[in-house]
DNA sequence: TTGAAAGCGTTACCAA
DNA sequence: TTGGTAACGCTTTCAA
């Protein structure tokens, strides 16, 4: 590994004056530069950024710490933010947290105290690398992530998950609202009894997604009935399972908290014999790669994931510039509808 | 942040001796050991592993360089290469070129410069951080990736394309045996008559299965036409258009070389009123996520994505810890067929 | 058992 | 314009 110091010895001069040349403090004669800059592309020296940021303040690195890389649509966040940071000069660097291979093995006591020690571990390295600033993604909504140690003496900005910290802001997907117009647009196309087909219910999107649902209907005026919810994992044999419990009660249409367990209500359907959308609507939700693959084609909903990295990119750039931000301390970026074929009027 | 020195004022010890401490080279008094322990507890002290790194040799750190995140299967590997670090107690650190995006955008001898440059910074910067070693972890097959600097002078694992260089191993998928099997089952499937839907065919993985494609024909004895091979895209256009073609030519089964084209087809067999397989039998390859959705779901080839990422990883600890390899400089991992609803016997 | 000091690669400050 | 030197946080060697 060639260093400063290398480069140095051999034009005879200091470290100091290569360092300054290299960073354009231009206090050096054209006929030294001249000579540095020569060198250094004769040696192939390369900045130790590492080292660099040892002892400056400013690296220009933003670290992103990902709960769990293999969700579906981390990638899309992560490439996002890191084009952000590209554009404005800023280099990411990832942190991958493992966290569904890890609660898949355990999920005791310990392994959660561990998953915070390791978070608390990934924090303390950006920090050491001097990152200027943080990006968290989880990878799902929890009324205050606990998982993040609490002295954190440089910018941060969540993103897919709430926390209570004003310091810390926080960049979300609507659940609401999106939630709503599926069964309102269910409900538009004659749809009277609709079964909802949610993950565990012990989760704060499917939570809000069954509330939203529930409103929608009341806006209606269809009353709420509690049999209508069908709650287990975010699986495909959940919505397997959910449909088939379903039919059997006359339900028309079924509206699936995400893709997969959409897939799972289009194996039930088929394996019964039942058409869709002629004999039952569906409507998904994520917008996954899959949904378009689908036969007919799956009604779903579209998250703006491109987006989301995006606003936390420019966030987190405007926290470590000082400049103002553009929105507050909470954002909820709106998903979007995007009915196809798999909803039928009736 | 609170730092080495911290400790050591706030005992009135120096940092030496905390730093023995802590990594357990135990010349400490019991007495000293605890009130050290105490402090760091009480002040937090978290230690500073790039420091640790700038200073020592091995920092247990691996670095992995992916070409593209967003490849279906980057985020498969990572988490298997991980894993594998996890256990033998070496941490993996992520930077991702953005190879997709940027190729998108511009595909001029500029940007390939500059996306060498920016691989050989990121290679500087593993370096820099004192990987112990690196996985380069490419997103599509070259005959030999010219994107890494020549000068690697440490250890270096490449996944899914080839290198001319033997200080590199390399980790690649079969694509030859898997093509070669999936043309056969349609053979023995009483087809005779079998398209093919290729990417472009400037690429590696194309040109070989393409060539196992023309031999399965060729063992069988079945002369080569080809008119019956279709490149464009790797799109699910692509797969549209190929059916519709070799669909005019009395085609009875066809076989895309990636499961995205597999769904082009699906598309203009259900737009063309052709029942899959009844009509005309489809072969994906990759088995990705959206195989098992398709309607009929696709016989396709799988990928042995935990494979590779646990092989290389254990091939990077290997060469790290000077232990003899359990694999040759060029290994080879077999797909595996998966037989399922799109392709009939007639 | 503990401490002093050098070194890792870089930058920043002040003096020459 | 250039150089000397301290500092960043840590480990390591040698001496006390």
């Amino acid at each position: 590994m060639v260093t400063l110091k290398d480069v140095a010895e051999k034009c005879n001069v200091t470290t100091a004056t290569v360092s300054n040349i290299i960073n354009g403090k231009s206090k050096a004669s054209a006929e030294t530069r001249e000579r540095v800059l020569d060198t250094i592309k004769e040696l192939g020296y390369q900045p130790n950024v590492i080292a660099r940021g040892l002892r400056g303040k400013k690296t220009g690195t933003i670290g992103i710490i990902v709960e769990d890389i293999t969700l579906f649509d981390a990638p899309k966040i992560i490439v996002s933010i890191m084009n952000y940071c590209a554009e404005t000069g800023y280099h990411a660097v990832i942190e991958n947290m493992r966290y569904y291979m890890r609660t898949e093995i355990a999920t005791s006591m310990d392994e959660k105290l561990k998953y915070k020690k390791d978070v608390a571990d990934a924090v303390a390295k950006m920090r050491a690398m001097r990152a200027d600033g943080l990006i968290f993604l989880a990878c799902h909504a929890r009324k205050n992530i606990d998982v993040l140690p609490p002295d954190l003496d440089f910018p941060v900005v969540m993103v897919y998950s709430y926390i209570d910290n004003p310091e810390i802001p926080v960049y979300v997907l609507d659940d609401e609202n999106c939630s709503y117009n599926a069964v309102k647009y269910l409900i538009d196309n004659g749809h009277r009894k609709i079964g909802i087909i949610a993950g565990a219910n012990d989760n704060l999107h499917a939570q809000k997604r069954i509330i939203s649902y529930q409103k929608a209907l009341f806006d209606a005026g269809i009353p709420f009935d509690p049999e209508l919810v069908y709650a287990d994992k975010w699986s495909r044999k959940c919505g397997y399972d959910g449909l088939k419990k379903f039919v059997s009660m006359g339900v028309t249409a079924v509206y699936c908290l995400n893709d997969e367990m959409a897939g799972g209500a289009y194996d039930y359907a088929r394996e019964a014999g039942l058409e869709i959308p002629k004999d039952i609507s569906v409507v998904g939700h994520d917008n996954r790669e899959i949904a378009d693959y689908f036969n007919p084609k799956l009604t779903t909903i579209d998250l703006p994931l491109y987006e989301l990295g995006f606003r936390a990119a420019r966030r987190i750039v405007a926290m470590i510039e000082g400049k103002p931000p553009v929105e507050g301390d909470q954002t909820v970026l709106q998903c979007t509808f995007i009915p196809r074929e798999s909803v039928k009027k009736i």
